[in-house]
DNA sequence: ATTGCTATTGCGAAGCATTCGCAATGTCAA
DNA sequence: TTGACATTGCGAATGCTTCGCAATAGCAAT
């Protein structure tokens, strides 16, 4: 009970997106919260069932799903694969996929957000979202 | 090794990848030389199937891998639906999408690919495809 | 604390797109 | 024409994700 110390933010979380608190929901949205990776929901299942070995498969889809929701962890699906959460207060970033080992870089590039701004106004829109993906090799 | 085959001639092609020609493979290389949308492999099959009613669903799944295998055909995944296919003749874009109407819109920015090219490089990687979504809204 | 309303859970089954195993058939070079 | 082997259709099997449902648990009002 005195290793919880971050039960606090947990709960707060999932107050924000007006969830009940249950001890499935804090261990999974605790994993969201620890995972500098971009875990499956096998993945998030896993570690999560080492604080809860009682949570099921389809808690981990529904509460991984209603996060989504609401608007708290966002899901990546890469080409051809699973789909893919992380958490969603953190600064933006695209993706680099490597092909061959399924691994995921982060990077941003202020010089391109800018030119896909220029190309969006050329076209007469304003930028929502967007997503920029690179499947990339490593090189030899 | 693609970048310039004749995809007038739909045996012609087939021979290139080093197929055998089969009347299934005909039938759903000819749908994919007229479409110029992005069908799914069900609507693929749905097309074929007016030319030959006899493809079957494994027939689509197959001969659509092996064309893409073969850099023919182009696939895509938008937002973890299913996938799309496109023939690989037509000069690469991305695209705008108004996330009001629907509608999409396709540039191309060598500036970008560029810097997209200098970033992977800078993680040690080459680019083996890339996918650039901008989700926008009309300005007002 | 107790109650009552309902959201949430675990389980297994059901979807859904896609792939596979295999025997039959078709293609093409020799 | 032949024969090796590529390709096909069928249906069953995947793999990821969702669903139905009865039991359980959270939470607000008593």
């Amino acid at each position: 009970m005195n290793k919880n110390l971050d039960f606090g933010d947990c709960d707060k979380l999932l107050r924000l997106a007006g969830l009940r608190i249950t001890p499935q929901r804090q261990a999974i949205t605790r994993v969201m919260m620890e995972s500098l990776d971009h875990p499956d929901a096998e993945q998030v299942l896993a570690r999560a069932r080492e604080r809860d070995a009682s949570i099921s498969q389809a808690t981990a889809y529904r509460t991984l799903a209603v996060l989504a929701e609401k608007g708290l962890i966002l899901t990546h699906t890469f080409d051809g694969g699973v789909t893919r959460f992380e958490l969603a207060n953190r600064p933006h970033h695209d993706h680099i996929v490597d092909i061959d080992s399924g691994e995921i870089t982060e990077f941003v590039s202020a010089e391109i957000e800018r030119l896909q701004r220029r190309i969006a106004e050329e076209h007469g829109y304003d930028i929502v979202a967007h997503r920029l993906e690179l499947y990339c090799r490593k090189r030899a």
